[in-house]
DNA sequence: TGCTAATATTTAGCGTGCTAAGAAAAATAA
DNA sequence: TTATTTTTCTTAGCACGCTAAATATTAGCA
């Protein structure tokens, strides 16, 4: 069972996708052990840098649609990793907070984290991540656009 | 509700997973019509490139693992899009291949997948096109190697 | 040959993405 | 004020990634 496919041959949204899944697989891996996946460490590093989020604003800079984000955080809720109350403000809302569980597993996240972005990164210097990173925001900013 | 997080400021690994999950959903829309996910458009346009082919083979080609290529094989079958066949070789493998209904998609597919790729690299010279790729494969090799 | 190991597919169950549709609260218009 | 629209969250259901474990077949070794 030989592989057929060679990543000189292959489409950029396919490759792109390669890329991404290999990062978020890697990452995977180093948070096993914390029972944490890519996307719940995504939200606990968020609310660490953001303090308490209303929950569409958490999904909005998530990337992800509203059911989405309220699946994902109905299952940290459940593992005692945030909470949710309702806004004083506006009762639709609801303020997602990190709990002190949820708190104290940050700082061993970041040390993950921050590994798993040298291992994407490694072999490139900074030129070359500055490059890649314009070239990234260009491809984001070429699908953002709504030119349907 | 103003977002808050910048794509300058973003991780690589984020930043990754933004520019395929946008590349995604472009192909998402374009082939509603079609009634295809753009994995199911993925597959179709492999069996095109290579033929009839085994269950394993097509799953490591897609990067994806065997209970993941079964799945959307299932469904695939029940579009009537691809049948599975028992391999007279080895009676353990499923020979994949595609129906005429599947077949007869496969031009459309292409012109869609093709504007899609088009999408993305929006403004990107031949150049840029090259080291954006050559960039991308070195993140692949880094990632694809079991340094753990 | 017969036992064991490796390979290929399938099943079951979970996490995370989506859309569509419902419910509750707030904002706006009449 | 009341009625309508908008916003926010939730629910239901699907697609597609994963791991673990079951089954079937083949390959390899004694």
């Amino acid at each position: 069972m030989k592989p057929g496919i060679k990543p000189e041959e292959q489409p950029y949204g396919p490759l792109l996708g390669h890329c991404a899944h290999l990062s978020k697989e890697r990452l995977r891996s180093r948070m096993a052990r914390f029972d944490l996946t890519p996307t719940q460490t995504h939200v606990l590093l968020y609310l660490t840098e953001n303090g308490p989020s209303a929950q569409s604003m958490l999904a909005e800079d998530m990337k992800v649609k509203a059911p989405t984000a309220n699946g994902i955080l109905d299952r940290m809720e459940e593992k005692g990793l945030v909470v949710r109350s309702v806004d004083e403000k506006d009762a639709r809302r609801r303020l997602i907070r990190l709990t002190e569980k949820g708190a104290g597993l940050v700082e061993d996240l970041k040390t993950q984290f921050d590994s798993a972005e040298e291992e994407i990164l490694r072999g490139f210097d900074a030129a070359e991540q500055a490059l890649l990173r314009k070239y990234l925001i260009r491809i984001i900013e070429n699908l953002e656009v709504t030119t349907l």
